[in-house]
DNA sequence: AGCACGCCGACT
DNA sequence: GTCGGCGTGCTC
């Protein structure tokens, strides 16, 4: 019996006489003085004395859950490394779902009601309601019927009505398949083609599928989806939570006659139960959804897409750490299913893959005519700098005025929210740090508060330095979103400023509204964090001003060029999508470095090719693997004594190099002490024998914890 | 993850 | 005197 809890193994029951339980069933069982839910995962370990095991309770009147779901948790378990309970607990986030669903009784004629001659006028106009349709519930037939409640009571009485209990379930409208697509231009009828064929072969496959932004990738992979429908088996679609707007919504409705099922953090309890029920007995089609959509329990996965396959978001850090895109591929191949990975900037993990011929590539060409690539070009801030205090230079405030004047819009990107990133006492020259991170507090003034963006601490702003006792002496240093946005109005009084991040948009309604006002054309100048950068098109919006283009470089991370590199192609890639020809100036101290290089020259190919050089030559990812191990505890001895213990184990191996313990990037976060080891090792050295032998043995107090990170993302 | 057990500060 | 804070440990 596998339980949704973070144990180390699973546990063994009973089988009560006279209760039937097969593998998959979802079961009621005792655990301590409380009842929880659990998967029967096998028959039994026999590790634990028959006379102490306990009778399992009750087995529940769901689907069991597909041998397929069952196998990937065990799987991702095992690579990841968590404790497999910890992986299920994922993949049972809606457990009403499993609770037997509430009946209604509904009526229908009997055979003994053929004679209508008899009966009174609202008994005939009862059985004439009925007439050739569906059976009906008694409030619903009584108001069709123009009778009272009663009337249908005693029809069903009497035996002129048969009552029976029919299942309450929320329709899904089928997404239509059959239904015409757009016109293709003859890439993406060849892309579309071979992803219809793989969806055909009913095998797994992986499919990389590579186009510039607007280049049509979106076209093509809805044809893949058109020929999973036809052939009735689903379909998932991962997008990053960001990307799943609004406008992807309309595109699908526009292709298929209907919304897809959605899945994502913000659905109501209700909404969970019935879609989880309606992909458990196959009545949807289609799923779109962020990462933890992996985990539904799919009756029959004939496809899975994943856009925006580099995204970073994918990659989920806390808890059981995982990179969806990647467990995406092996949920496909669980399933024998197709997965199509769509992005404008690949992943380097993903361009190896295709080198080595593990996936296949599709690529798509920038379409004649319709979507022409923004010009980008790169502004010195060291020989044309903003004036004091400013952050707009020259070039990019004559750029916007020109915009202005031709009433296109501009969007200037910054990925920093509030005010400034650091307030600074000018008396003794300290910053205002969070008490339970190593982080500076970020002024967020429309908020009037100091905001730690790592633990959500935040304080009111205080007008006496902590440190020197200085009144009225703070500063505030850096530009933030809100800076800038302040800035924007005094450099253009006239225009309509709007800012968009995740603080000044509470909701996804909000967030809605501000996109079509954008659309409209309501909003001059929109400034915004990478909230702003993903899965929107502005047609009216010709020009793209990257605030602080070196933000992501510096910090010594491994995959800070490739991840600036993505997301200032995105960015650039915003402006001019429609007729008007778009303009991205990017603001940098290092217009020399090759991430602006292959910017402003538009080439892809150069910064891939530059990039991978680079960690061929270190050994790292994608030519060497890396886990990350964190210790963290409240207590910065019990910490480091988990850590020597740790490094007196280290595997000594050829090929295996073991950095650390070091103080962690954010060396203290939410109070807790943070120490790292860093496993690095060569591209075919399973990495989990060799973390499970080391770390088996290590005894942890209760206070500290260890979490291990097979292929981080960040380093921070 | 819960839920209990257990050992030290402010209260009816 | 106790009510209760959450650190530590166990659950087939």
């Amino acid at each position: 019996m596998l339980l949704p809890l973070p144990l180390a193994d699973a546990y063994d029951y009973k089988v009560p006489e006279g209760l039937y339980v097969a593998v998959g069933h979802f079961v009621i069982v005792p655990l301590g003085k409380r009842e929880t839910l659990g998967v029967v995962w096998g028959e039994g370990t026999g590790e634990v004395a028959v006379a102490k095991l306990r009778d399992i309770i009750e087995v529940l009147p769901a689907l069991p859950m597909p041998p397929p779901l069952r196998r990937f948790i065990d799987w991702v378990a095992a690579y990841t490394l968590a404790p497999p309970g910890a992986v299920l607990r994922m993949a049972m986030s809606s457990p009403s779902a499993l609770e037997a669903p509430k009946t209604e009784t509904v009526y229908q004629p009997s055979a003994g009601a053929g004679d209508t001659r008899k009966l009174t006028p609202a008994r005939r106009r009862v059985l004439e309601a009925l007439s050739g349709g569906p059976a009906m519930a008694a409030a619903e037939l009584a108001q069709l019927a123009g009778v009272g409640g009663s009337v249908v009571k005693s029809m069903a009485a009497v035996g002129l009505l048969d009552a029976a209990e029919r299942t309450v379930r929320r329709s899904f409208p089928r997404p239509d398949g059959g239904r015409d697509g757009p016109t293709l231009s003859p890439a993406q009828k060849a892309a579309a083609d071979a992803l219809i064929e793989s969806v055909k072969a009913r095998a797994f496959s992986a499919t990389l599928l590579d186009g510039v932004p607007g280049a049509g990738k979106t076209e093509v992979y809805f044809e893949a989806i058109a020929a999973a429908l036809s052939i009735e088996r689903q379909v998932l679609v991962l997008l990053p939570e960001i990307a799943l707007t609004a406008q992807w919504l309309n595109r699908f409705e526009d292709r298929f006659g209907c919304t897809p099922a959605v899945w994502h953090s913000g659905l109501t309890s209700l909404e969970r139960r019935e879609t989880w029920r309606a992909i458990a007995d196959g009545r949807i089609g289609v799923v779109v959804g962020a990462r933890s959509a992996l985990f539904l329990p799919f009756a029959d996965l004939g496809l899975v897409v994943v856009d925006e396959e580099h995204d970073t978001s994918f990659k989920q850090e806390e808890g059981v750490c995982y990179n969806a895109r990647d467990m995406a591929v092996v949920r496909a191949r669980l399933v024998a299913a197709p997965i199509v990975l769509a992005s404008a900037t690949p992943s380097l993990e993903s361009i190896m893959n295709v080198a080595s011929g593990r996936y296949s590539a599709l690529h798509l060409p920038a379409r004649h005519g319709s979507n022409q690539l923004a010009t980008i070009a790169a502004v010195d801030l060291k020989r044309l700098p903003p004036e004091r205090g400013r952050w707009l230079s020259p070039p990019v405030l004559d750029a916007m005025q020109t915009a202005l004047a031709a009433g296109e819009q501009t969007l200037l990107f910054l990925n920093r929210r509030g005010y400034a990133p650091i307030t600074l006492c000018r008396s003794c020259g300290k910053g205002i740090e969070c008490p339970q991170c190593s982080a500076w507090l970020v002024e967020h003034r429309f908020r009037r508060m100091l905001v730690c963006h790592h633990c959500g601490y935040s304080e009111a702003p205080a007008t006496t330095c902590k440190s020197c006792g200085a009144v009225d002496h703070f500063v505030a240093c850096g530009p933030g979103v809100e800076r800038l946005a302040e800035e924007a109005h005094a450099a253009f009084p006239e225009a309509r400023v709007e800012l968009f991040t995740s603080d000044s948009l509470a909701s996804r309604e909000e967030a809605t509204a501000a996109i079509e006002r954008m659309i409209a054309g309501e909003i001059d100048i929109l400034i915004g964090t990478q909230m702003a950068a993903k899965g929107h098109h502005f047609p009216k919006l010709t020009l793209v001003a990257v605030i602080d283009a070196d933000l992501g470089l510096n910090g010594g991370d491994l995959r800070a060029a490739e991840r600036t590199f993505q997301l200032l192609y995105q960015v650039a890639g915003r402006a001019g999508r429609h007729e008007r020809p778009g303009r991205a100036l990017i603001q940098t101290h290092a217009p020399e470095h090759p991430v602006m290089q292959a910017l402003v020259a538009n080439d892809r190919d150069r910064f891939v090719a530059a990039e991978l050089a680079g960690r061929s030559a270190a050994g790292m990812p994608p030519y060497g693997r890396l886990a990350s191990l964190i210790i963290s505890g409240p207590d910065p001895v019990a910490v480091d004594n988990v850590c020597a213990a740790i490094a007196r184990n280290v595997p000594q191996k050829d090929g295996i190099t073991v950095l650390g313990p070091s103080v962690a990037p954010m060396a203290l976060l939410r109070g807790r002490h943070r120490r790292r080891f860093l496993l690095k090792t060569g591209r075919d050295t399973a990495v989990q024998p060799l973390l499970r032998a080391w770390l088996g043995q290590i005894g942890l107090p209760a206070s500290v914890r260890l979490q291990i990170d097979v292929d981080p993302y960040s380093f921070l």
